[in-house]
DNA sequence: CCCGTGACGGTTGAA
DNA sequence: TATTCAACCGTCACG
């Protein structure tokens, strides 16, 4: 848990058990796939077991997000503030009222269905934990003004208070253009509040060298945290291959981890603070001090470090299949090849 | 050989 | 503060 190491897969790819692959993978392999190339062949390019392409696939069909779905949390709560209230009345109407004749009571009044009433259990935990012994005025939205919101948050674009920081170069964020953010939308809000362009992203870090999309991706922190992504269906009829790339990249940008990431990932000198340099496992010896994964703001100014491939490598490798997704089936071996020695001693 | 699917071990975060 | 629990993750193996 400590150092996040990742581990490799059968096909050499690294991978953080538990975690869902970084952003720029996602979009690659959802780019792939538009360009034709067949869900194998991506597999093996971009070392993503296929089980993972499929499902990711499935899932951009599905939805038109290719981010991954809220990790964590729970579900909605049942304990609104207006059930607080009403649990409160009841005990305060009736102190020695049992948990489960709140709960009675709640259905019985129509506070709650019994979809969303909550458990005796929760009550209890109301009654002890909230309400107290109703000596205590107990406000409810005073005590916890952060969780009212919460639960709305929930599925909702996890309000992403602009890190107004990440970006720092002026890089947008504050304000894509054209791309409203659609503040309130739950669910989805299906901004991409970015200009960069996929193949930027897709560029930035060389796909084809694992080793770059250890370290230089780092790992967003958490996808569910990136704004505008966020679950973010994004349109995928609109735009260039489906992505709408002026906003995908958003993510590479916002982990807060990126500062930790940017410095550059000593993959060992991990520390728990950084969840997530583990795309730079000790695996391959990956995580390229070197990368300093785009701050964006100093990489993009530098970008011709790498980033500024734009496009460029994926070139290497699509170009040969782009052309023919028939003919070209075949062609294991020129993919593999490609891949940087930095691999090799992995397995 | 391809690919959908489910078990598995893992992480996350609200309650 | 620590624990619980249900959500999701990607890999792997099977069919």
């Amino acid at each position: 848990m400590d150092q996040t190491y990742g581990e490799v897969n059968q096909l050499g790819g690294v991978f953080v058990n538990g975690r869902p692959l970084p952003n720029a993978i996602r979009i690659r392999i959802v780019e792939l796939a538009q360009l034709g190339i067949r869900p194998c062949d991506i597999s093996r390019q971009l070392r993503v077991s296929h089980g993972c392409v499929s499902k990711i696939l499935a899932r951009y069909n599905e939805t038109g997000s290719i981010l991954p779905g809220a990790i964590g949390g729970s579900k909605p709560r049942v304990t609104t503030p207006n059930v607080v209230k009403s649990i409160r009345d009841y005990k305060q109407g009736d102190p020695g009222i049992f948990a489960w004749e709140i709960r009675d009571r709640l259905l019985a009044d129509g506070v709650c269905d019994k979809y969303n009433v909550p458990s005796v259990s929760s009550i209890s935990r109301i009654l002890r934990n909230k309400i107290g012994n109703l000596s205590q005025p107990v406000q409810y939205e005073n005590t916890k003004p952060p969780s009212s919101q919460h639960a709305l948050s929930y599925n909702h674009v996890y309000p992403y208070s602009y890190p107004g920081a990440l970006s720092p170069t002026g890089t947008k964020v504050s304000s894509p253009p054209g791309v409203p953010v659609t503040p309130g939308h739950v669910g989805i809000s299906r901004a991409w509040p970015s200009v960069h362009t996929v193949s930027n992203i897709l560029g930035i870090r060389a796909f084809m060298d694992p080793a770059a999309i250890a370290g230089a991706d780092g790992y967003p922190p958490k996808m569910e945290d990136w704004p505008g992504v966020n679950r973010t269906t994004f349109p995928t009829a609109h735009c260039v291959n489906g992505l709408d790339k002026s906003a995908i990249d958003a993510d590479i940008k916002y982990p807060q981890a990126s500062h930790n990431i940017s410095t550059y990932v000593p993959a060992c000198a991990y520390s728990a603070s950084n969840q997530y340099g583990v795309y730079g496992g000790p695996a391959g010896g990956y995580v390229t001090p070197g990368h300093h994964w785009q701050s964006q703001s100093s990489s993009l100014s530098h970008a011709g470090g790498g980033m500024t491939a734009h496009a460029g490598d994926l070139h290497p490798a699509m170009s040969f299949k782009h052309p023919a997704r028939d003919g070209d089936r075949k062609p294991p071996s020129p993919l593999i090849k490609q891949q940087p020695e930095t691999l090799h001693g992995v397995h």
